[in-house]
DNA sequence: TTCCTACTGTACTGCGAGTCCAGTCCGGCG
DNA sequence: CGCCGGACTGGACTCGCAGTACAGTAGGAA
């Protein structure tokens, strides 16, 4: 039974890296299963096939994701009680963290299958998009908590605010991939942030 | 001569619309072949591979999207000669563009071939990157003359604050599609426009 | 008439996904 | 002790798709 488990999540590992790194279509079965040291049966007696294997990945990802976020902002909460400081803070935290991983962030993988989408059955899609939804929900009940404070400057709609964390966030990865530069998400959520300061800059 | 630049459109025409659709892996040869009426042979006729497709078809992609944004400036030129007033008119164009695809925007290709990597070689890869780059000069240089002319209110690095205009727009080409909504992308845009309001609030 | 360009058509290799299944190893349970 | 079921191994097979090779052809230009 242990076994069952170990070997599992080590398929998964495998398959995570290699996906992160090339993408999901370029990453073969037979690589996964040499990496694992295990036979391509085996790999079929965990999942049925790569989409299975993909909603797998996708559901561990947003939950390490998620408890990310979780922690970063109790953090950003434990340096400073105010909802709009909390909230610079953690993205400061958050740009930090991006820069920190030296072959850049585990580049999302939400953009890599929400582009290669045929390939992946209703369930993965559907998974890729309550994890955004999360996402959202999550950000916009912290704008919200902001806007009782600090009066937006200009009137912004609290959905599309929450989105943009994740979009920027996507956006930043999808320049740091194509240029092959070092920052680029980090930076932008950077640039987020001064938004943030100038929206949120008058108290009630 | 004339037909093989008839049949060699036509091939791109078909194949950018399936790999829009479903991405590049999933778009085989054969649906291409069928949808162009040619043989096999034919297409690798006019392209090699896979590869020498993809490459065409970024070349012409980034070709149109280069003269889409200088029309759409010059429109917005014509409407105000200010330079933060015509970047604004040019925003609120692009995100009206986009409203009007029924279909969502032609899902940047950038994003999909980023995210795809392996798949590609070193001339697909580069092509991607000085497109980035080819915009990142084109919204910096606009950016700069706004500074001349306002203050902006935080500082910021013009490089950035340039790969910004195309870290929004992927970034909400990524959440549209995962989202399957209909307005992310033109949403996030209005948000940066109004991120920009607020930097350049100020005269000089 | 000849030559070239733009193909067609067929036949082949090779790879990776996915299927099937027979056999093995091992820990728990009667 | 035996045997049962879960976690595999290993090999043989099908299928779809990319890419190669090459022989043949239709039609326009020189």
């Amino acid at each position: 039974m242990d076994q069952k488990v170990d070997t599992r999540s080590r398929i998964l590992d495998i398959a995570e890296a290699a996906v992160l790194e090339k993408g999901f279509e370029a990453t073969s079965i037979e690589e996964i299963v040499a990496g694992a040291e295990i036979s391509r049966g085996g790999f079929f007696y965990h999942f049925k096939d790569k989409n299975a294997l993909a909603r797998a990945m996708l559901e561990r990802y947003i939950e390490v994701e998620d408890a990310l976020y979780d922690d970063l902002f109790a953090r950003a909460r434990e340096l400073n009680d105010d909802p709009l400081h909390c909230m610079l803070i953690g993205l400061k935290l958050l740009a930090e963290m991006l820069e920190e991983m030296p072959t850049g962030h585990p580049g999302c993988v939400i953009a890599s299958t929400a582009y290669q989408d045929r390939l992946f059955d209703e369930g993965v899609r559907e998974l890729n998009r309550q994890a955004i939804l999360g996402w959202r929900k999550r950000f916009r009940g912290m704008f919200e908590e902001i806007a009782e404070q600090y009066e937006p400057r200009e009137p912004v709609n609290m959905d599309a605010l929450g989105d943009m964390v994740s979009g920027v966030v996507e956006g930043g990865l999808v320049l740091q991939r194509a240029l092959r530069e070092q920052n680029n998400a980090s930076e932008q959520i950077m640039l987020f942030r001064t938004y943030l300061k100038l929206l949120f800059s008058s108290k009630h």
